[in-house]
DNA sequence: CCTGTCCAGACTGTTGAACAATTTTCATAC
DNA sequence: GTATGAAAATTGTTCAACAGTCTGGACAGG
């Protein structure tokens, strides 16, 4: 337990140096906090796993203190979890979890979506996505498609123009990664859904939103079955 | 600046004292998150103004990384504000904050209602939270009136039996109460919704749940009205 | 008088070591 | 085999220090 191959951070330490020229100050913490994110997400963290703030500290070459900081950061974004005394550990969704989280997902997408406007920006994002999942689904690449996925409805989201919806929206989404990396079976759990998710747009895009909204109700129930099952098989035999 | 009286806390340190018996193991920064965020919310600390890490945790008896973590909290809660290398300031709302948190609201709490149970154990606490309004207003205890209208208002989200949509709901909860404390007018902004809340939880109880969200959004729509006209005049003259 | 430059002071970002309190481990005794 | 109790490991919190960044004012020039 607590194995895993996170390098050191740049060494350099002078200068808050951005790779990219954009995104001007990221603190130290924040970036870490990428970087476990990332881990924690794509499954190389395993949940339930309990992270120790001496190796990981001594593993990332950041201090013990700022190491702290990062794990306030990801406990409230939900991917870690604090135990009083004990340590942080990552989180370990249930199933109630999936259920909690199709039943916000079908809340929010679904009435955002049954309100939209056609040509709204956001239904722009809504098609690139879309193209994007249909072409990494020809490649193979199914993480290419699970992120393309993301941001399809990430857009569906983004239609009911409140920054404050599609901040949280990012958040269950992130659990949501939490569990798909533990299902590793991107495939199968992708790929029945990029036809759906076209029809989704291309019934928004010709002025049916009322429609897209339905076609997206019953794409959420079958996903929530399909993570569920696939969930079950998991737990049961690990 | 960085003027306010908060008090130190309980100077004995061996022991995690709990006062109430209840809530096991609440850590320092924790226990602070939750007296600063009282004063936040209750505009004792001033939207804008800036956090000294010195001055507050000189102020509060508790090291500064202690502090910083505590800052982390309420950043992500939406109280405070980062600026690199600058430090940590009172969040400001501004109109289109005010606008956000209405939409949000509509967007959540209606459907919460009107496919709501009219037996569903939330309505009871909604219809406590009237009692407790109605009284309160009766005293003239303003501030007990707004405690007990995000109660009944959280109630209503509670409808939609999703724990993630709850919390999320608490911090926009929390958002609006930050606003109200830079309004100090809570009579003018309170008053008038009492009645209408009664109504709403009275039409649920009837089993007309279409009705009592029609009404809910009509509220919503003039409770919005009514703060942005004062948020108006506050930040007209300040 | 106004404007731009430069410097010192104040503050944040991060570190490393230290100590108290709590949990975990493990050896021992019944 | 289970209970006991002390040692070891880990977390919670503090302190002091230093590098990098921002702020405000002194100072020189137009």
């Amino acid at each position: 337990m607590g194995e895993n191959e996170l390098e050191a951070p740049n060494t350099k330490r002078s200068a808050r140096q951005n790779s990219n020229g954009v995104e001007p100050s990221l603190t130290l913490a924040e970036t870490l906090a990428g970087r476990i994110r990332e881990q924690v997400i794509s499954g190389r963290l395993v949940p339930g796993s309990h992270l120790s703030e001496q190796t990981l500290s001594d593993e990332l070459q950041v201090s013990r203190n700022t190491l702290r900081e990062v794990f306030r950061l990801l406990t409230k974004e939900g991917l870690l979890r604090y135990e009083a005394n004990r340590g942080v550990f990552v989180a370990t969704p249930s199933m109630s979890t999936i259920v909690d989280i199709y039943r916000v997902r079908r809340f929010i997408e679904c009435p955002a979506l049954a309100q939209a406007h056609p040509r709204h920006p956001a239904a722009s994002k809504m098609r690139i996505a879309v193209e994007a999942a249909h072409d990494c689904r020809d490649k193979g690449d199914w993480l290419g498609v699970g992120t393309a996925d993301i941001a399809f409805h990430a857009a569906i989201v983004e239609l009911a123009d409140s920054p404050r919806l599609s901040d949280f929206y990012r958040q269950i989404s992130l659990e949501l990664r939490l569990v798909f990396g533990l299902l590793h079976d991107p495939e199968f759990l992708h790929a029945p859904f990029v036809d759906q998710n076209r029809s989704i747009v291309t019934q928004l895009e010709a002025g049916n939103p009322q429609g897209a909204s339905e076609t997206l109700e019953a794409y959420l129930f079958q996903a929530e079955r399909f993570i569920l099952g696939a969930y079950a098989r998991v737990s049961g035999s690990p």
